[in-house]
DNA sequence: GAGATTAACGGAACTTCCTCCACTTACTGT
DNA sequence: ACAGTAAGTGGAGGAAGTTCCGTTAATCTC
């Protein structure tokens, strides 16, 4: 289990931005962390996720084992990393890109855009998710994407609804796209049409003025 | 990763009657059974959940490693055993105990009552429900227990509102239910009433007509 | 440029989960 | 009783994640 801070991704960050640390990287880590990273990327698209040994990973990069862990914490932070260009993207999309997802269309429309986005998310990377989220210290809600999307959805859940519970509600909109949660689900035969018309119901369901 | 039916625990099952296998179990393995339970129970007690190693489970209970495994599948289902008297009572109280939680109540009266009584108990044993639910296999889901849950809120949920996608939205309640997310919804300081609070509101906007 | 400072490196060692399989034992039918 | 057999047993061994700490080398200071 890591203990301290234990150093998150520096360049390009999942979640917010990083404070206290120093701001550069030494070049000798910076360039093992891009050698970890397509040594992953690499054993990943040959192997699957199960491939992913943090052994095979610094072998493959050609660095110790102990850096690999210096770099990414474990192996759930690792995968983080590599989902990290993606959920830049996703974040980009929400944040400043254009409607339904992006600012302009209504708090609600946004809402669902942005839920079935999340969706859509998993559905192209559900394995590496799954690692992702799955150690010992719920790395689905210390990984910083977590914390970044809960605050919008609360941002635009009290837009939609004032004086709900914008808090609570964002983790429980949040639960249902756990990647282990979709993946039980599509191997039971759920479609993801059916997930996210499932998803729009409960979203209905909140937001729909009651008084 | 275990791979075939495993053998679940055979007295007393946390979900579905199982079939198919022989009806009763070798007086041995009866015994080794409780021994185990006994052991695992006992380290739990005094060493936590963290101390809940398979080999020190073994070596208490004075047999040999293969056979934990033999019984129990893996450590997931070792704790879920372990959970098992209390699953027991609950599923007891909801399909046979009296209202709100048992039959009696209106539909959503039984939900939230059930739901509550879902968090009480993530309450009460936290961290060896977050290692029943953390395994590779998605214990969570292929436990037994989840199954009967969702069958329960499936049942509930087509009377409070006919036509509703209820497999999905059962999910849906369920998946804040989670033990990490409540965990990690405590450590960011959210009581246990609010929590009950904000899936009030989740099951009122589900359930309300908007016809 | 030399020396000091300190981040970064590497990989052996440790831990714990889980599998495998040769051996043993409880139950069954005759 | 007793042999046959399916179920159960045990622990060595393999695999993978993670930690620790002595060594190396990038960066900074003068």
């Amino acid at each position: 289990m890591a203990s301290e801070p234990v150093e998150l991704p520096v360049n390009g960050l999942v979640g917010l931005p990083v404070v206290g640390l120093p701001p550069t990287e030494r070049a000798d880590a910076a360039r093992n962390r891009r050698k970890i990273l397509d040594a992953a990327a690499h054993i990943v698209a040959t192997a699957g996720v199960d491939g992913l040994s943090m052994e095979e990973v610094a072998q493959r990069a050609g660095v110790g084992i102990g850096t690999v862990y210096r770099r990414f914490g474990d192996r759930a932070g690792l995968a983080y990393a590599l989902l990290d260009e993606r959920e830049r993207e996703l974040q980009t999309a929400f944040l400043s890109g254009p409607p339904p997802l992006g600012p302009g269309a209504d708090p609600v429309a946004r809402i669902k855009a942005f839920l079935h986005a999340l969706h859509d998310r998993v559905e192209a990377q559900p394995d590496l998710l799954v690692v992702a989220e799955m150690n010992s210290t719920h790395a689905r809600y210390t990984g910083g994407a977590y914390a970044v999307h809960h605050t919008h959805l609360v941002t635009l859940l009290n837009q939609a609804k004032p004086g709900c519970d914008a808090h609570y509600l964002a983790d429980a909109l949040l639960a249902p796209l756990a990647a282990s949660t979709i993946t039980y689900q599509r191997q039971r035969g759920m479609s993801p049409t059916r997930i996210k018309s499932g998803l729009d119901e409960l979203l209905d369901g909140i937001t729909t003025r009651t008084t």
